[in-house]
DNA sequence: TCTTGTTACTATGATTTTCATAGCAAGATA
DNA sequence: TATCTTGCTATGAAAATCATAGTAACAAGA
């Protein structure tokens, strides 16, 4: 896709595209959505080169999606956060995150993440209505549970990825 | 991505993303749920060459979004239909499309596309609930009116696929 | 029958991207 | 002084993508 090409198109699924329509990007997103905020645990949770964290990064801090934030000044250190405009992408990964489950895994894998929605203290289901009281879901309203065998392979990850430098 | 690791991994934004990861992806999915079902009629909307689609469609094919059906049969012809897992896409793209016209396009670009809500006829907005009504907003129920600025982009770049050959 | 047109791709070689691996910089810690 | 930590950058090989051209199988008109 040429940056041309998506700049003069109307379609708003196109010019989505020139700006998050990657593996890396997606993956990197996700991690900011998870609580991932230093680049090492990026690189770690999405299996990225460094190279890829960091392009990934670049593009979408010049795309405002993501801003560094200094946290430690000597030596210079930053965090990564969603902006607003990266914030508001959520409902796209809740989408892709409840077809994944429906479609792509088998049912017997079991979720990865269960939400609970905060308004109504049920389980939230896959959206993006709550299945329990019908509301829209909204990502301030969800408190996420992470299965223990999802949270084991994360954990695993961090570890193969400290051992490995 | 290794299918390997996103075969692993229980994260169903992972497991998603090693299916429909790709611009030219979807793209396709893009053209299929607008009603194009020719391999041309994609080519020509996504701007992709023809070994992007034809890999693209065989890879839609393999995991079961997209199906062929014989059309002619001397010449064989094969037109390109959504499977149930297919249609099941459809959040995604309205999710991305979503966030695309607010935070990608600028307001006075327009909409490339105004759903009305069938079971209530009104305005249906940006989704995932009708604004007119609150309730979900499911593809069956939604009736697609393309903006003229749009249709004339599609149009064009019909003209100029023919054109090119 | 000969030529041109239609649809749906496949082939080719140059360019670009990605990958795995290694390395570096700027301090902190021991 | 040496090693550790964090956050990247550099390098060359491998893979994907691109533009361009061509092919296959038939239809339809001159």
């Amino acid at each position: 896709m040429k940056d041309n090409a998506a700049d003069q198109t109307l379609c708003p699924v196109a010019r989505s595209e020139a700006l998050v329509g990657d593996h890396w990007t997606v993956l990197v997103l996700r991690e900011l959505f998870m609580g991932s905020h230093h680049f090492e645990e990026l690189q770690a949770q999405t299996e990225a080169t460094p190279q890829m964290v960091a392009t990934r990064l670049k593009k979408l801090e010049a795309d405002g999606l993501v801003e560094r934030r200094v946290y430690n000044k000597r030596p210079l250190r930053h965090q990564y956060h969603l902006t607003e405009k990266g914030e508001a992408f959520y409902p796209v990964l809740l989408a892709l995150r409840a077809w994944g489950e429906t479609w792509v895994k088998s049912p017997k894998e079991g979720r990865a993440v269960n939400f609970t929605h905060r308004s109504c203290g049920n389980p939230a289901g896959l959206g993006p209505v709550c299945d329990s009281c019908g509301k829209p879901l909204r990502r301030a309203d969800l408190i996420a549970k992470q299965a223990a065998k999802y949270q084991r392979e994360r954990e695993a990850r961090w570890e193969t990825f400290k051992a490995s430098r």
